[in-house]
DNA sequence: CTAACTGCAAAGTTTTTGCAATTGC
DNA sequence: GCAATTGCAAAAACTTTGCAGTTAG
């Protein structure tokens, strides 16, 4: 296991992302901790959105409509509604048959390590009609 | 309806995400595209295959690890493994189960217009022993 | 004819990185 | 002490865009 220090930076982005709203940009986390952290860089937010990424603690969501990536902790498994109007990102349940599911059995697949379902549409808000 | 022509550039450009492999990047239907026209800029690959996405003849897909987006041509739905190791992304098929769910019944989704799944995982050249 | 489209190159956005200084452990 | 981490700024990577010229219909 690679080694890792608990910097003020880390711990004040993985606070950010715990805490508020969900899916905020690196822009925004960075935001975020200049007010905590009046110094902090663009860099180091990238770096330590990346290193939360890759130890499993967050999640990095990019959707269809290109931009920034945007960022949340890791929690329960879930899927993300993309509503094509507002370009607002919701939380939506994951159907239990799909976490069920035995991708593992399919050729080619020898470990499964998070599913990522997008569900894109328009949201009543946008569409209120239909 | 906006008007839109049929010019050489973009029916090169579709003919490329029809045939040979699925999942290119623009640079990589640009290198195919000047194969057969060799003129042809960047920026026009760009402006067709965003054309082509929102006329719904392609589709633009992103993984978590960022780089470049890649696009196929529309075909039936179907869902993506995404290898961690060798980043690879291979079609697999899509639950009949998730296509069924009920979207619409859910709080403020008025309507859904597709489904994005990624599995992301190790293939199985990547992880043998797992 | 003329509006859609193109090539080119420049600019815009988002993300990564080299390096010297700093700091957890 | 020393390797992990940071701030800074520069660069890289990816995508969009302004413009003058071209072209499909």
């Amino acid at each position: 296991m690679k080694k890792s220090r608990n910097t003020r930076q880390r711990t004040v982005i993985l606070d950010i992302l715990r805490g508020g709203d969900v899916h905020l940009t690196a822009e925004e986390v960075y935001q975020r901790a200049r007010k905590v952290l009046p110094t902090v860089s663009l860099g180091t937010v990238y770096r330590n959105l990346n290193f939360l990424r890759d130890k499993g603690l967050a999640r990095e969501i990019r959707s269809e409509d290109a931009g920034s990536a945007r960022f949340e902790v890791a929690r329960d498994l879930h899927a993300h509604f993309h509503c094509r109007g507002c370009h607002e990102v919701r939380d939506i349940p994951l159907p239990e048959e799909l976490v069920q599911t035995h991708w593992r059995s399919m050729r080619g697949i020898s470990s499964v390590q998070t599913l990522d379902l997008h569900v894109i549409g328009d949201c009543s808000a946008c569409s209120p009609g239909a």
